[in-house]
DNA sequence: CTGAAAGCGCTAACAC
DNA sequence: GTGTTAGCGCTTTCAG
């Protein structure tokens, strides 16, 4: 009960109006079957009595929240921003409102999330999963059969479709273009800790976004007959701090890379950072490249060699999939999403090995 | 009524662990006095129930829904971005979850955002109003009493706390440096519509985060004897395409600017592109400065001279101020943040005027 | 078209 | 501690 006074209900509306409950419910929810002189005489009274609908006792009688759940890692990385931008843009064109969730890719929160979303019986969720190894509680949903698309990350062995851009092609064409500038040794830096610490001995590294990338990677460098090293591969940084530790590492050690391949543009400017204080040029020292296309990235000095994603477009057919999937219909294929490859100028040839 | 079969229910964990539903429902919930006894039993048949509390129907009895709603203009523009990501870390933390909702700056859909979250029964209001000239649907959150905390931009007229950034004496200081440069002919562009849009002759100006911008430009600028044409003030720029207009005009027309600031970072990647087309460089032929200061703002070429404003504080603050309101405690006084002036190294010697 | 009555799942007095 | 009994506000048969 609480302090204020009580909400003014249907039942105020009705007896204002001098209809039934039931009428006075049609007329203000929309459905059903009413007549012009009720369904005015409803609205006016619901009108003088500041009546205000209330969704949640609706949600709790239909069992239908018209909201739906999305966890994300990091909101404030530019590709959630935009990934979510698209995904609250469909979906409240189709009535629906977004309950966001900010794990901070932390897995326990992640959990958390999804138990508080599902508490809140919203029709369907949206998630870009921290790790790809644990997933009871995405299994969970899907065993109960509530609507799930995951974006950006997949989970192999889980049952529910993903929109994940197809990242490899560009990957290998990037990866020709630094060996054709005489690289060999390349360096890549993720933030994600995934199942991908294994990347070399995993199997399911497929079905992680830094798994592709790698993919794409060491399969063009095999190629070449070249292979990555497993100490060149850092997944798992942790902010800034901790990314530009491991971008130190690799281009100061004893056999430091001649490229840094950063995994996204949060990784990519503290890299940049890191490099400038080092006192490394770019490209002169070291080649860099970033797996995402920031509104800024040709802007900057210089202008970066990128491998851009449709991450608007992700978030819309997330959306869209997942509309579909809580429509009953039968989940259609994800649509092909497709990275492409943009040469700028921040790849030159390779620093002399000593 | 669903389809699917109906959920386990609080009754049916009872009948199953031999208690009441009073009982049950005290142990699930962790509230009132349960023996250890109860408490096992319960929550052993919930568990093997696959019970999944329904919160829609908690926040139906008490009145509270532990969610607030949250409401920008772009959720893809940096600053709120890191905004939300500040609000939704410091309210999940307090137990609160966030509904989503993205305006694109359109004051309708603002209007229904709050309608619909109002409607949800959200526990308070965090926005940050597209205009500042209408509000009746704030005043209504206000006259109910419903808690609401404006920030970034602020509503003259209206009884609601706001947490915006005081940008007034960096404002200043850009100025100072910007004369002392040379530079008579000051260019500032914004995406936003507000009241701004008359900001030579409305006295409510300084309530907007336009408004205060200008306000110490304006400022410093008098003090030093000069003032900014009303033409060279563009608010309102929509979309890239139109920021780029916006800054193409203000530095080719017959009295081109000298110097160009930028009320926010997307609008700064635009107009530098804008530039770049242009063929003009930075600061050679024009001085450029930004009122936020993003990650990469160092990094482009020249290094970019800002405003910076603390962002994640503003949404922390706006958070706290929040809950505060919803606790009932008299809100305390929105914190004094304050925005500082850093030179890099886009301002530059006026170009000559002919 | 309209209304009565029975839910939806949970909480809150109030006795015992 | 525990159970009984009313709600919370809205929807939904089911008659008429």
């Amino acid at each position: 009960m609480s302090s204020a006074r009580r909400d003014v209900t249907i039942g105020d509306v009705a007896s204002r109006a001098g209809v039934s409950r039931a009428q006075t419910a049609r007329a203000l929810g929309g459905y059903g079957a009413v007549s012009e002189a009720v369904l005015s005489r409803v609205l006016v009274a619901a009108e003088e009595l500041g009546y205000r609908a209330n969704s949640l006792a609706r949600s709790v009688s239909t069992g239908r929240s018209q909201s739906v759940g999305v966890v994300v890692g990091d909101i404030e990385n530019p590709f959630f921003a935009l990934s979510v931008r698209g995904i609250s843009d469909t979906l409240r064109a189709a009535g629906y409102d977004v309950v966001l969730m900010n794990t901070g890719e932390s897995h326990e929160l992640e959990v958390d999330a999804v138990r508080a979303l599902d508490g809140k019986r919203v029709d369907g969720f949206l998630v870009a999963p921290a790790l790809a190894s644990e997933f009871a509680h995405l299994q969970a949903l899907v065993d109960a059969g509530r609507p799930l698309v995951l974006f950006d990350r997949d989970v192999p062995g889980l049952a529910a479709p993903s929109v994940v851009v197809d990242v490899e092609a560009a990957a290998r064409e990037l990866t020709d273009a630094l060996v054709a500038a005489g690289h060999r040794r390349i360096g890549f830096v993720s933030t994600l800790t995934s199942s991908a610490a294994r990347w070399n001995e995993d199997p399911q590294v497929a079905h992680t976004p830094v798994g592709r990338r790698l993919l794409g990677i060491t399969g063009a460098l095999r190629v070449h007959g070249l292979e990555m090293r497993a100490e060149d591969v850092r997944v798992g940084a942790r902010g800034a701090e901790d990314i530009r530790r491991h971008v130190r590492e690799l281009v100061t050690g004893d056999a430091p890379v001649t490229a840094l391949l950063a995994s996204d543009a949060v990784i990519a400017v503290a890299g940049l950072e890191e490099l400038r204080c080092l006192g490394l040029s770019v490209p002169g020292d070291v080649s860099v490249a970033v797996f995402d296309d920031p509104p800024w990235a040709g802007l900057i000095s210089p202008p970066l060699t990128v491998v851009s994603q449709p991450v608007l477009e992700t978030g819309v057919a997330a959306a869209r999939l997942l509309l579909e999937a809580m429509a009953g219909r039968a989940s259609a294929e994800p649509p092909s999403l497709f990275a492409h490859f943009i040469h700028r100028n921040s790849i030159g040839p390779a620093r002399e090995v000593e």
